[in-house]
Order: C-alpha cells, then structure tokens, then sequence
DNA sequence: CCTACCGATCGGTAGG
DNA sequence: CCTACCGATCGGTAGG
C-alpha cells in the first residue's frame, strides 16, 4: 500500500501542489500549461500526469489544498479574536498577512470562485464551516452583549470583511494606485481595511495605544 | 475617412465587443478563443481579425470600452452624491447596480487587474482619474467640516468601498452563500456594504426613514 | 519517471 | 466578410 518504493514519499507531489498554486493564482488554470508546471518542478509532462490523472484532476486536488492550509491556519488566528477591541486589528491584521505570505492563494480563491463556484463553495463549506458559525455566533453574542452594534447582519457583515482581505491581498495595489494611494507596501490599504471592520462592527471605539 | 462604405456603420464591431466582454468575463481572456467570440457574434473568425488585428488588440480595445462605459455613467451617479447622509446609499446602491447590469463588468475588471495591471491602471487613471480625485476632495471636505470622520484615509477607503462593490456583484453570491447567507438575489449583500460604507465614514448615523 | 507520439484546437495569414 | 490553410501548442496516451 505504500505507493512509494521507499525513500522521499510524495516530495514531488507536494511540488506539483507547490508550483500549481502558484502558476495557476498567477496566470489562471486556462493560462497555465500542464507542460509549464512540469517545468517548474523539473519533470516531463507524462510524469506530472502519472500522480494527477488529468489537468482537471490537479485543479481540484489544489482546490482541497488550498482550503485545507486555511483550515489548519485559521484556529490559530481566531483564539486570539475572542476578546473584543484589542485583539480584534491584530486578527485582522494576521489574516491579512497570512495572505501576503503567498498572494497567489488570494488571486487563486478569487479565481475559481469566478470559474467554479459550486465546488469551491463545496470544500470550503465542508473544511470551513466550523470556523465562520463559530464567527457568527461570536457576533451574536456580542450583539446580546452590546459590544457589537445592533444593524450589524452577521454572515453578510463576515462575508464582505473576507471578500475585503482576499482583494486586498490580491489586487489592493492596483486599486490602490489608481485611487492615489502611496502604496509602498500597501500598509494604508491594511490599515483602512482594519479600520472600516472595526468601526462597522463595535459599538464604541477601541482604547489608542499610541496617538 | 470615413472607415466604412455607407449604410450600417460599426455594427459588427459592437457586437464583437458586447461579446467579448461577455465571453472574457466569463470565462477569462486566456479562457476565450477568437473563435468562440467569432461564432456568438455570428461571423467567421478571420472576419474578426479583420476589425482587430490580433486578440492581444482585442482585450486592449475591450479594457477601454470597458473603463469608457463608466466614465460616462459615473458622473451621472456622482452628481446625486454631493449631498451628505442621505443620498450616500441610494449612490452606492445605484453603483452596485449599475455593475449588476452586467456582471461581467466586474468580473472582467478583476480579471484584468489581476493579469494585466499596469494596463487597466493607465486606462483608469486616463479616464477616471477627475471623478476619483474629485471624490478624494469630497471626502477631504467633508473632514474639515466634520461631517466625515477625521481618521478616514480618503484614497483607501475609495479603494476599498470600491473593491466591495465589484466583488460583490462578482463573486458576492458565492462568498455569501459560503458564509450562510440567505442570498437570494444576494440582497442583505449590499444592504450590508452600504452599512458599513456608511458607518465607516460619517460621524453620525444618517436619520433612518422607516423602522 | 521517461521517450515518442496522437488528434484537437489555438491564434493568425493568404488571397480573394 | 469568406474559404482554405498554416505552424505551434494544447491535454493526454502507449509503452516501457
């Protein structure tokens, strides 16, 4: 049963993960050749198609990869959220960064979200789901509490913060400059997005640090 | 100098157009054969060819039809915006749905923001660039006079309600639904990005018309 | 994991 | 605006 003679396991198909992710955030699934990707990792094309049996194959297995990596990258972040104002810009702020690690996840997410909606919907609702009704049911009780302002509708408020961070990962520098924003590591654009969540979602303002 | 003979002038064209903004938006530029834009518009491939040399002057033509559409539209919708509180959320509300005309607008401009970025920013910046800055002098007003909160950062804040509104009618549904929302012609999707455009750069609550 | 090879489709041209 | 045609590249298979 062990597929492998001996030795290095999977190490190649985890480089074929490595490479797709990034080819296929970079130029699209259309705009990136099986042969491409087999050059990156340094094998031949039959080779690639001897662990991925098809094109298509490969970019559902990187569908379930990429949400995975969120699924085991997200507990960490989100304890430190379940308490109110202060942790609240960091979590965001890490979520942000978590992103910036590798920018193709975001522009892959946004990618097949455009091209394949249903399966991605699919994996993340089955890798994920713990995670956003844990989220949601935070809001709640902060709404009961009174921390969290009244008007705020918890699923709908989450999924524009999220659709916030992916496109700020992905394209803020864009948008940025065409607005005049000075870029440069595009830390304004984090910093308003950190902003516009806060103040969207608690009722007073959290205590400045330093002014 | 007049390109065509008599009679129908541009038809054709226009409708290479229509189509190719539809078809790249859909299924992305490198997802697109000239002749599958050939064939919806009703004509044979080299006949596109004639009207755009290649397709690389294809997507080039598209982005600036694309972008041109919104200038003109949105001086239109800006005009109604010089008015404080009130007439913020009819504003956003109609830029949401000017862009849900055609989804394909959105999805075709975050496709090529994030393939081709230099390029839709110079068109952008051509273009757009007396509405943007006058939207930044507005806002920058509107602090002075205190009626817009002191810490907004004009040009990210732009930048972000703008990403907002192209991704939620690009992909709303689809995060939406991820996150539980009702959907449903996704509906509590902008009602909660103008909340929270709104909550993020007004200093007081607008006077709420019906309970 | 490789060489050798396949039919299909791609963007584009010749020439009318 | 069309027919006819091109070389290049695509995803994928045979067979080892």
């Amino acid at each position: 049963m062990m597929s492998k003679k001996n030795g290095k396991p999977n190490d190649v198909k985890q480089r074929i993960f490595d490479e797709a992710i990034r080819l296929f955030g970079e130029n699209g699934y259309e705009g990136t050749s099986i042969q491409s990707i087999s050059e990156a990792v340094g094998i031949r094309k039959p080779s690639l198609l001897y662990h991925f049996k098809s094109k298509k194959e490969l970019r559902e297995a990187v569908i379930v990869r990429l949400i995975s990596v969120w699924a085991e990258e997200l507990p960490r972040l989100l304890t430190n959220a379940r308490n109110g104002h202060d942790r609240f810009s960091s979590t965001i702020t890490s979520l942000v960064e978590f992103f910036n690690q590798d920018r193709n996840r975001a522009r892959l997410a946004i990618r097949e979200m455009m091209d394949r909606p249903e399966e991605i919907q699919a994996v993340v609702q089955e890798r994920l789901s713990p995670w956003t009704s844990m989220l949601v049911e935070y809001i709640q009780l902060g709404q009961d509490s009174g921390v969290i302002k009244a008007d705020v509708e918890p699923q709908a408020y989450l999924a524009q913060v999220m659709m916030m961070v992916i496109e700020t990962v992905a394209i803020g520098d864009v948008v940025g400059s065409m607005l005049g924003v000075v870029d440069d590591a595009n830390d304004p654009m984090i910093e308003e997005l950190v902003r516009i969540s806060r103040v969207a979602l608690f009722t007073k303002k959290p205590k400045k640090k330093k002014p």
